[in-house]
DNA sequence: AGTTGTTGTGCAAACGTATTCAAAATCTGT
DNA sequence: ACAGATTTTGAATACGTTTGCACAACAACT
């Protein structure tokens, strides 16, 4: 093996290169008879590679790889073994090509940080695979992308795809998910309700909340998501309705990005106010976790004795020993799965109905309540 | 529009129903003169029939679509707008086909939970788009399943192959991702160097780390990861004969999952031996943050008065206030793109070279350690 | 006007598979 | 052994593109 310096490349330590010079061999060994076609073609072996060797048709091999196809074991067998030993697997793309179907779905993302959505990430390519399909992951940062991502997904003839980003605010993003492959949406909904969907039910979520909290508490805040989303505005909506018809008319509020950081900021600014809240609703848990050490750190409070925070989504750091945080928890998992054979369902049964799936959530006591 | 209440749903609080009727009028409006032919095909529109409406060639439209072709303004004015008013969008699939390149690269990823692979995931997520390419995202709990992905990501003809997960442990894995599509590796290496890999220096970091403790400590203590994980391995034994460069042999040293619990769990058991260690150090910050709050909660340990704690990666949790954690930083980000331009120009070149690149990582120092 | 060069265009052949159809082979029961 | 029923088989076609090739159109020079 020739071992070469080659290029440099921003902050690597070493780089080394090998030749690796089987390659070479291999091309040259490979198919005398066709001397001038190694031009481009990249040695692909196909089913008609398989079928000559086999000594059948072409048909022949796949049916060998179509499973419920008219074959006998015998040439089952002898195709088989003849795929294996020329490394053959089934082109899938061809076979997409003439079924009119890829067995890909395509899933729209954002907010890639935030654990529960990682945890949601995980469940879906999961439940996808085990079905047989695979995941086309499309990352948006911004709704803005959420038109190109679509047109790409759909160029790509996914069967179907799962959104769980998009504000579905503008108009614009609500009409550019109007096509005829099925759609599901993760999380959100349409205000129409004519989108498939499978999400949870935040006003009532901020209902219970409020229920737990109003007992033992006198003065309460809030710390939203972006003013956009309609998670956040469920969930507060809920919370602060619920508030209302105990008589409770007072509420600070403050916005924050779904994030520790911000979750921290807004809890150090509405604890700087002159009559303290002693009870905050976040409506995440990442913002809870900034909140409680804002709290802590900034304030010196002790809780749950001087303030009570809830947070929302029960991710895997609400349940740390060090926060132990109250939370409303989201069937996450149950969604996930549902979401997916929702979706399955829509792209095997043809039909166009739109389902939508409104999961009810759990409220998970912990140590930052008091009771 | 008909409410119909459909079936039942496990966990759903509601279901409705409704029949879009637009489905059925789209159906029966179209195509006047093919009257017996849809059968099955779903109304899918093609280049043929943007040629028609166009009064073009088929090959006009294709041309139209393709960036550097030879067409007149004239005619691909004509073409598009014919294209828009059909809706049509180029179907990559047959495209993949003809071209034998789908540009979609396979990412085999584990692990989903950890919140290093969160932030790295996105990141290729959105390098790869940024390059024209898409993902095909392919979860793996194990290393047995690295074989059966492998296999369905060569099917989908994927142009490339970043590889997160196999631990290069067993011959099998090894030797299926010899293959003739480029393949990187991500935070793995093969031990004889025939594959390329990006990855970062963990030897050297435990040197580092040890560097750092030695000073100010004098029993050490190390949490690992699984015992078949080479990162887990390389970064461990750094710091162990770091130690032992020192005169120090004895480090107590405890086998943990990568995860909080398993720190958490881990550390109890160091910090109940006699002579208990001063100093920690944790392969990951997920493990540390468990070993810090085992330290607090079980011990009532203060840190770092009583005990220093370190970890790896750098996790946006480490920051955290009440944390806190000195660790040290792979250079996720670079490490990301690095990644995938490696893969893209291996594509691009068609070169089977090995290119392995070895970043280095930085300390960070935080609250969690004496000096 | 005739030659050359440039550009734009359509025909037809791939790409690798699934699938219909008719023919061939095999199996049944008498 | 034979007719009929059943299963297997291969040839041919389709899926929706890209692209090599040949030719047409048209401009620019002698």
């Amino acid at each position: 093996m020739v071992l070469k310096l080659v290029r440099e490349f921003k902050d690597a330590f070493f780089i080394l290169t090998f030749y690796t010079l089987e390659y070479v061999f291999k091309k040259s060994r490979k198919e005398n008879n066709s001397a001038m076609t190694s031009k481009k073609k990249l040695q692909r072996v196909s089913s008609i590679d398989v079928a000559h060797l086999a000594g059948v048709s072409q048909s022949a091999v796949s049916r060998a790889f179509t499973p419920g196809a008219s074959i006998s074991e015998k040439k089952k067998k002898v195709i088989l073994e003849a795929a294996y030993s020329l490394n053959y697997r089934p082109n899938v793309i061809a076979r997409s090509l003439v079924q009119n179907s890829t067995k890909i779905i395509g899933l729209v993302m954002t907010r890639f940080q935030s654990p529960f959505y990682t945890t949601v990430l995980a469940d879906f390519t999961r439940h996808i695979q085990d079905r047989g399909y695979s995941t086309l992951l499309l990352n948006i940062d911004n709704d803005r992308e959420v038109q190109d991502v679509m047109s790409t997904a759909l160029q790509y003839q996914v069967d179907g795809l799962i959104i769980t980003s998009a504000n579905l605010s503008s108009p614009m993003v609500e009409s550019s998910l109007h096509t005829k492959t099925p759609i599901v949406l993760f999380n959100r909904y349409s205000e129409n309700n004519d989108l498939s969907a499978v999400y949870c039910d935040g006003y009532h979520a901020g209902r219970m909340v409020a229920d737990l909290l109003i007992p033992h508490h006198r003065r309460f805040a809030c710390i939203k998501g972006e003013v956009k989303s309609s998670t956040s505005r469920d969930r507060s909506e809920g919370f602060i309705s619920r508030l209302r018809d105990h008589g409770i008319t007072e509420c600070i509020a403050e916005h924050a990005y779904f994030s520790y950081d911000s979750g921290f900021a807004a809890a150090k600014k509405i604890l700087g106010t002159e009559d303290r809240p002693d009870a905050i609703f976040c409506i995440s848990d990442l913002m809870a976790l900034g909140a409680i050490d804002a709290a802590r750190t900034v304030y010196g409070l002790q809780i749950p004795k001087d303030l009570s925070i809830v947070g929302f989504d029960n991710i895997p750091m609400a349940s740390w020993h060090d926060y132990n945080l109250t939370t409303a928890a989201q069937p996450a998992p149950k969604m996930a799965e549902a979401t997916v054979d929702l979706l399955l369902e829509a792209i095997n049964s043809r039909s166009q109905d739109t389902v939508v799936l409104k999961m009810k959530t759990e409220l998970i006591i912990r140590g930052t309540t008091r009771s």
